[in-house]
DNA sequence: CCGCCTTTGTTCGAGGCTAAATTTAGTGAG
DNA sequence: CTCACTAAATTTAGCCTCGAACAAAGGCGG
C-alpha cells in the first residue's frame, strides 16, 4: 500500500529491491512482489529467474490457494548480508550489527567525545572495530547523528550539539572503512526504519517525532524521507513558541525544546520546587508517577505545549500518522493527558482524528535505525545515491564488490 | 537545475514535456531540452523528429557557437494550446484564459455565492461560458480554491470558508465541461505557477506563502508540490500561536490567521483605536503609511508574529526560499520591519540566511496560478494523474482527443 | 467428476530509453 | 589554411519493462 505508486525501479534496482523485500518482509510470492514494488508480474518473473539461477533466492513451499493458483513463496537462500548501525551522541556511540531482516545480532555502546579535535578519527576507529568484528557479508554502515546532513551519500554534517560544523563525516568514514557508508540525521534514520519495518507498511505519509534530550522529527512522504533543501527538515525542537523565554542550545530563546527538552523540564521542575537542584529526569518522573502534584504539573504543562506545537506541525505537513519515539517516550503516560487535551483541541476539525502512536522504547532503537539506512537503500535510490549503489552491488555479489 | 534529478519521464510524457518546456520557457536547443528534462540527447532527437514531422514544433535560427557545433533552437509552431484558470473565493470567481506560455489572453471576475445549495452548478455554468468563449485548442481547466483537495484529478474538496465539505468539485465540473479539469488548493496553484514560470527555474525546494484574508502556504519539494497525506498540507494560517486568543474561522482559537489575517488585523486595529469601527484594511494601511503610530504598530506586531511562526515553519520544512504572494503583499512594506527582526532572530543560525522574496501583487495572480495547473501537467504526471493524461493527449493532437 | 471461476506465473513481441560511437559544424591557434 | 578542439545532433545496438495472451493450478457448485 505504502509503496504502490512509487516510481518503477529500473535497472539493477529491481533485483536489489526484490532481494531487499525478501529480506525485510520475509518470504513472498512473485505476485506479491509485483504488487508491493509496483512493477509488472512479467518483470518479476524475469528478475526472479535470474536470482534463482544465481542461487541468491530459492523457492519455498507453496501456500494454500484461496480460489486461484497457489502462490509459490520465494525466500533468500541465506541472510544475504548484514549491516552495521551507529548512533552518535554527545557522550557515546551506540552500535548494532543487524541481519537483513532487522534482527539485532550484536549491540554495544562506546564512550565518545565529539568535541575532541580528532573525534572523527576516533569514530572511524570505533566503527573499524565493529566492521572487523562483523562476520559474514557486510552490506554497509549506517550512521545517525543529531544534526543536519546534506545527503546520505556525501555525509556533510552540521551538528551544533556535537560541536561539528561542515564536518565531512561521510567521506572520512568511507575512506577509513572501505565499505559503503550512509549518514543521516538520527530522527531520519528512525523514519527509515519505520518505512522498512514499521508503519510504512500501512502508511505512505507519516511523521516520526522523538522526545528526549531534544525534540526531533522525521517526515516520510509517499514512502520516502523528506529531508528538506539541505537535509535540515524536521527541526521542530527549535520552533519558537514564545518571543523570549528560556535560552536554547541552538543560541535562540523560546524554542520548544528549551521548554520540553530534558534540560528544559529539569529547569522548570527545579524552579517549581518539584525536585531538588540535583534532581535528574528520573527523579522527576518518579515524583510525577508517585502523584506529586508539582512534578505531574511539569509534565502536564510540557504535554500541553508539545501538543499545541505539534498541532501546528500537523497543519503544516498533513501526515497520516504520528509515531512517537525516543528515550522520553518511556514517560509518555505523564505527558499524555496534557498533550491530548491541547493537541486535539487546537487541531482543525478535519485533522482532529489523526492517529498518534507512542512506540515502546528500546535501547537499540537509534542504532537499529541507522542500520536500516543501509537496508532501505534498495528501496530509496534517490536518498542513498552512489553509496546505495555500492550497497546494492554487494547485495547481489556476495564476494563484496568494490 | 531545479528539474535535474527529476524522474525520467516515460512514454508520451516525454513528448508532452518537450512541448510544455517549449511553451513555458520558450525556444530551446535539443541539448538544452535534454539537460533540463534529465533525459538523454538521443531521446530528444527521436522525440523532436516526430514532433517536427507532425509540425507541432519547428526549427528556428541557430545560436552562435562557443566552441562547438552551434545549437539549433526549436520552438512551437504556434500556441499549441491554451488553458483556463479559475480561482474560487467566498464571493466571486476570477477567470483567466492563458496561452501555453502563460500570457493572459482574457481575464474577468464573476460574483459567486458558494453557500447556495446549487453553487457547484452555478460554478459549472460560469466555467462553461468561459470554455465556450475560448477560441483555439483548449488543453483544460484549472481550478484553485481555499481548502483541502484530496487530489488534482478527483477534486474532492473540503473548504470551510466556502462552506463546502466533501464536495465533488472535480467530478461535477468534468461532467459539465467535457474537458480535463484539475482542481487544487489555491496556494498550491500559485506554487505550480512558480514551478513553471517563476523561482522553480532556480530553486528545487521552496515555499509560497500568501497573505490576505487568510494565511496560506504551498510547499514545493524537489520540483513538485507537496500536498500532504490528504491534500491538506500548508495550513499554516491555523498554526496555534497561543493557548487561547481570538477565535478563528476554522473553529479554534489562537490561530495565526486570527491574529494576522485581514479580519484579525482589523479587529486589533479597531480595538487599539487605530481605525474606526467601520474601517477597512485599506483604511488601516493608509493610516499606517501616513505614519499614524497605532496603525503602524498593528502591522509591526503582525509582522513579528508572522515572522516567529514562519521561522517555526522553516525549521520544520527547510526550504531554500520563501516567496510571499497574495493580496496582502501590497502592504508588505508595513509588515517588513516587524517581520525581519522577529523572523531572523528566531531562526537557527544555520538557516538565518534564507531568502524571502515578496512578489509584486497582480490581480490575476490566483487565476493564472489555477491555469498553470494545466500547463504544469506535462511535468508533473503524479499530481495531475488521469486528467493530466488527457491534457497531454490534447497537447499532442490539436483536434481534441476525448 | 466436470466445467467455471479465480489467481498465479510465464512467454513473447513491442515500445521506449540509453550509452557509446559517429557525424556535423563551428571556434581558435599557429 | 590547416589542424586540433569543442559541443550539438544523430545513429546504432542493446537492454529493460510492459501488455496481452496464455498456461498452470487449485476451489467450488452442480
Amino acid at each position: 500500500m505504502a509503496r504502490s505508486g512509487q516510481v518503477s525501479p529500473r535497472g539493477d534496482l529491481v533485483r536489489a529491491a526484490v532481494l531487499g523485500l525478501l529480506g525485510t518482509r520475509g518470504a513472498s510470492s512473485r505476485a506479491d512482489i509485483a504488487r508491493v514494488l509496483g512493477i509488472s508480474p512479467a518483470t518479476v518473473t524475469q528478475t526472479t529467474k535470474e536470482l534463482l539461477q544465481r542461487e541468491l533466492i530459492t523457492e519455498l513451499r507453496s501456500v494454500p490457494s484461496n480460489g486461484g493458483r497457489p502462490a509459490t513463496l520465494l525466500g533468500l537462500v541465506r541472510a544475504a548480508g548484514g549491516a552495521i548501525g551507529a548512533k552518535v551522541t554527545a557522550d557515546h556511540v551506540a552500535i548494532v550489527s543487524v541481519d537483513l531482516d532487522g534482527t539485532v545480532r550484536t549491540s554495544r555502546s562506546v564512550p565518545f567525545d565529539p568535541s575532541r579535535p580528532a573525534a572523527l578519527e576516533a569514530l572511524a576507529g570505533i566503527l573499524r572495530d565493529a566492521v572487523a568484528a562483523h562476520d559474514g557479508q557486510l552490506l554497509g554502515v549506517g550512521v545517525g547523528l543529531p544534526g543536519a546532513v546534506d545527503s546520505q551519500t556525501s555525509g556533510l554534517v552540521d551538528a551544533p550539539t556535537l560541536g561539528w560544523s561542515r564536518s565531512p563525516v561521510g567521506r572520512r568514514l568511507r575512506d577509513a572503512l572501505g565499505v559503503p557508508v550512509l549518514v543521516d540525521n538520527d530522527v531520519n534514520t528512525l523514519a527509515a526504519a519505520q518505512i522498512v519495518y514499521g508503519h510504512g507498511r500501512e502508511y505512505a505519509s507519516f511523521m516520526v517525532v522523538t522526545i528526549g534530550l531534544g525534540i526531533g522529527c522525521g517526515t516520510v512522504f509517499q514512502g520516502s524521507v523528506s529531508r528538506g533543501a539541505h537535509g535540515g527538515a524536521g527541526e521542530i525542537g527549535h520552533i519558537p513558541v514564545t518571543d523570549d523565554g528560556p535560552s536554547c542550545g541552538c543560541g535562540n530563546t523560546g524554542c520548544l525544546e528549551a521548554y520540553v527538552g530534558e534540560a528544559g523540564l529539569l529547569a522548570a521542575a527545579v524552579e517549581a520546587g518539584a525536585i531538588g537542584p540535583r534532581g535528574t529526569i528520573a527523579t522527576l518522573a518518579r515524583a510525577a508517577r508517585a502523584g506529586k502534584p508539582a512534578a505531574a504539573a511539569i509534565y502536564r504543562d510540557a504535554g500541553r505545549l508539545f501538543g499545541r506545537t505539534l498541532a501546528g506541525v500537523v497543519h503544516t505537513v498533513d501526515p497520516d500518522l504520528i509515531v512517537l519515539m525516543g528515550e522520553g517516550i518511556r514517560d509518555w503516560a505523564l505527558w499524555e493527558t496534557g498533550f491530548e487535551e491541547s493537541f486535539r483541541r487546537q487541531l482543525m476539525p478535519a485533522r482532529r482524528g489523526i492517529r498518534v502512536l507512542a512506540e515502546s522504547w528500546s535501547e537499540d532503537q537509534w542504532a537499529v535505525g541507522a542500520a536500516s539506512l543501509v537496508l532501505a537503500s534498495p528501496f530509496d535510490a534517490v536518498a542513498a545515491g552512489a553509496q546505495g549503489e555500492l550497497v546494492r552491488a554487494r547485495l547481489q555479489t556476495p564476494e563484496a564488490a568494490r
